[in-house]
DNA sequence: GTGGTCTAGACCACA
DNA sequence: GTGGTCTAGACCACA
């Protein structure tokens, strides 16, 4: 289900919150359905329980998940992951325009990029084995 | 004209970067036009000179500057550096296109955030917590 | 009657011994007066008996109730449990007085800070981020 | 400076953390002043560097110091730091204040309780050697 | 079993 | 030198 991606820059636990990020969304998951444990999910990974934990962490401070010692983990209130996730999109929309203005692309020149983008945006990494 | 800003969390040699280019861009330089030596913008920054070299390293790879040994640096052809730039711009919006489709945002949804946008993306925005 | 919150970070076990000597409090329950077994608090909070079992045994430690093997258990002298919560109040009052005062807010003005707090307190403050 | 008690119930790095983030206003810092390097403060508390690792990201999660790569950790902005610190107290009276309620005592009474403590509150903790 | 903290040590990029 | 990440393993409270 998740990979971790060796050339990728970012670091694991780094990874791991954004891949599960997305599969929580994707997954068409229910309140309060089960996370894998941390021991579970670092097996599968071949990593480190200390660094998922930490992945653990930060989502639960991001508001994606709740870690209930003794029990497990447990996917936070969907409706408001939705609301995250959009709200994550759109600063990262907002923070490349300002980039764009800074190198003369305004936002109309912008908005034409994103139409003449490939229909999937299968193009960037793609990494399948 | 630069300034380091320390609550960014990306390396010095990084920010140097990325403003440089963009200064290029529009600072409207010409080609071949020279950039300061790398001690004279380590002295202006209060930063050691090695971090500059990595920069200006850096930025040569990129494309966007030229160096020459025992002469400086120069802005390399300002057209392949608007090139470079909107390649760049684009590259990450087809990043970001992917991500919001992983994320349930479709192409056109995205495209009306994009419109719903402060009119001149002066809101600093990205800051996460 | 009572709620555990997974929210909360605090362990199971220490939720139902706040929430069941407030309610103790609150109920204006009688001395002697019957408190739900074990195995029906357990299942009515769908938690393990294992855990109530915990919690009771620290409202016992505490002066709260009294239980007697194979009666149940039952609410301890009123008097005293209001005696001590107020002590308990007083002491995490303190506590919070040397540490406002670590801070460099002295007595006078924590007074005015509490004067300050909306009428009720039911703004359930307190969420740190 | 900084001692860490066993006989806490808090986890090291929580108890860095609140004794860090008092210290910075007694000791009147400015901004921007060097705060120790997580191994300098690791041999002196003799703790892991890990642990105080740990505690150094959340003082600058939460707004107390800014860490760069390379160079060292920070005071970030005192006056913010006043009102953080300010705003945690205030938080911490209101839940308490909530808690006397349903303890049936209300504001006034815990007032009273407040004008009644020791004038300096040196009777709790209060660890010297 | 679960999450959470910690140790002792390594390695990395960066200044 | 600095901060940051990770490993491999331990131990804890809790369910």
């Amino acid at each position: 289900m998740i990979l971790i991606d060796g050339r990728d820059h970012r670091s694991i636990y780094e990874q791991i919150v954004e891949k599960l990020s997305e599969l929580m969304i994707l997954g068409g998951l229910e309140n309060g359905a089960p996370v894998p444990s941390v021991r579970q999910l670092a097996s599968e990974l071949s990593v480190t329980p200390n660094t998922v934990q930490r992945a653990y962490a930060e989502l639960e401070r991001l508001g994606y998940i709740v870690s209930i010692r003794g029990k497990g983990s447990f996917v936070a209130d969907t409706e408001s992951i939705r609301r995250l996730q959009k709200e994550k999109i759109r600063s990262e929309l907002s923070e490349l325009a300002e980039k764009a203005a800074r190198a003369g692309i305004d936002r109309q020149e912008l908005a034409e990029l994103l139409k003449e983008l490939p229909p999937d945006g299968r193009q960037t990494g793609g990494k399948d084995d």
